[in-house]
DNA sequence: AAAAAAAGAATGATCGTTCATTCTTCTGCT
DNA sequence: AGCAGAAGAATGAACGATCATTCTTTTTTT
């Protein structure tokens, strides 16, 4: 019994370290990059020295991937709270997390970060696997509230047309966020107004020529 | 007279070498990205010495602008050339230019570089700067596109909406280039698919609910 | 006192860059 | 034309800095 709520209390305590050490290296990714973000600098930033992270961590390497699989954790999230809400309030609520761009935040998708891991994804394998996995994983759930019925929350679209729209749907999500990180200071509203034209057309059944 | 072809000859030389140069560092930073690509490889790649690269540029740092600088251009005119066609054209001209991803191919955007880049421009105010213009030109070629009247090769859009579907426009090639680059062997019939399914919507001039 | 945690110096490798030196090419003179 | 010598091009070793990682030592906790 002691030495289970011991252990525990280890655990917790390594289990802190690791968070504390996660959130420094997201803040150096961030800033400098992966390569160029140097182990000395993260233990700076976590106020510790630099051969402590080799307690919690085997290497750099696999800081990099513990952010990157805490990313795309944190992005399936946000997802998944995302389509139980009208047209207007999904608007609303993909801007409001596609501006989210603070450095430290775990919760939420950071556009430098975003980018960094793409590219990394074409040299790495473990992380293009990884990437790979989730990218099949939103496109189906995004496919998925497209074809639900209305009555259950869903669009209603037809089977046929529903992998084009989930496709669309990813395209245009992420290459806002690539265009908000390259221009962070563009004009929201220009954003809204471009979503409030888009969206619907996306999520409505047909689009003939009228 | 004959200082000036001795001068000539002599410039097309050190031209021949900074290109030979620019081509070997371009496979190395869409290789190993900008930070992991070593001069050493980067010498390796060109067949020469490391210390010779420093004859035909200052600093590894002015070598990443000429890259970046390039990449610009070339999107610059694959955009030229584009707009003079149908949709239907479009849709193949956009694929086709979406696919191109070789990494020695100085003339198309590669995507692992577009997101490296991208990503470098948060912490390089240089090249953000240079990025800025770029993007700001683009979008008001495009915007120039969709006002043009229809007799003028435009598709003759009200005013009033021109940003917002240039933004779109622009985000949503982005967006695709990313997924290419990170899933390169999605069907490319679904992205030929979706494409022709939002092109004529982005290019028309309203599409109000039937 | 024993064990775990943390620090920080040390390691070898590699980084971007420079430098002294050699090789090549071209020029002007005979 | 053919050779001496200047000029430019290229090399590769060397530099100090910094990299990720390891190791020894000190501090803290139990």
């Amino acid at each position: 019994m002691t030495e289970r709520v011991h252990t525990s209390k280890a655990d917790d305590r390594i289990e802190a370290q690791r968070q504390r050490i996660l959130a420094a290296a997201q803040k150096c990714f961030v800033e400098h990059g992966f390569h160029a973000a140097s182990m000395a600098t993260i233990a700076d930033t976590a106020q510790m020295s630099a051969g402590l992270i080799y307690r919690y961590f085997k290497s750099k390497s696999e800081i990099i991937q513990a952010i990157i699989g805490r990313q795309l954790e944190a992005t399936r999230d946000k997802l998944g709270q995302m389509h139980a809400s009208t047209v207007t309030d999904m608007t609303a609520g993909i801007i409001e997390s596609l501006d989210e761009q603070g450095p430290c935040d775990e919760h939420s998708m950071n556009g430098a970060l975003f980018m960094e891991m793409s590219a990394e994804a074409t040299r790495d394998p473990q992380i293009a696997t990884a990437l790979r996995a989730f990218d099949a994983a939103v496109r189906s759930e995004v496919a998925n509230w497209l074809s639900r019925r209305k009555e259950q929350g869903g669009y209603g679209l037809p089977q046929d047309i529903v992998p084009a729209r989930a496709l669309l749907f990813v395209c245009l999500i992420e290459g806002l966020k690539v265009r908000i990180t390259r221009e962070p200071g563009i004009d929201r509203a220009l954003i809204e107004s471009a979503l409030s034209e888009i969206l619907p057309v996306l999520l409505e059944p047909a689009h003939k020529d009228c």
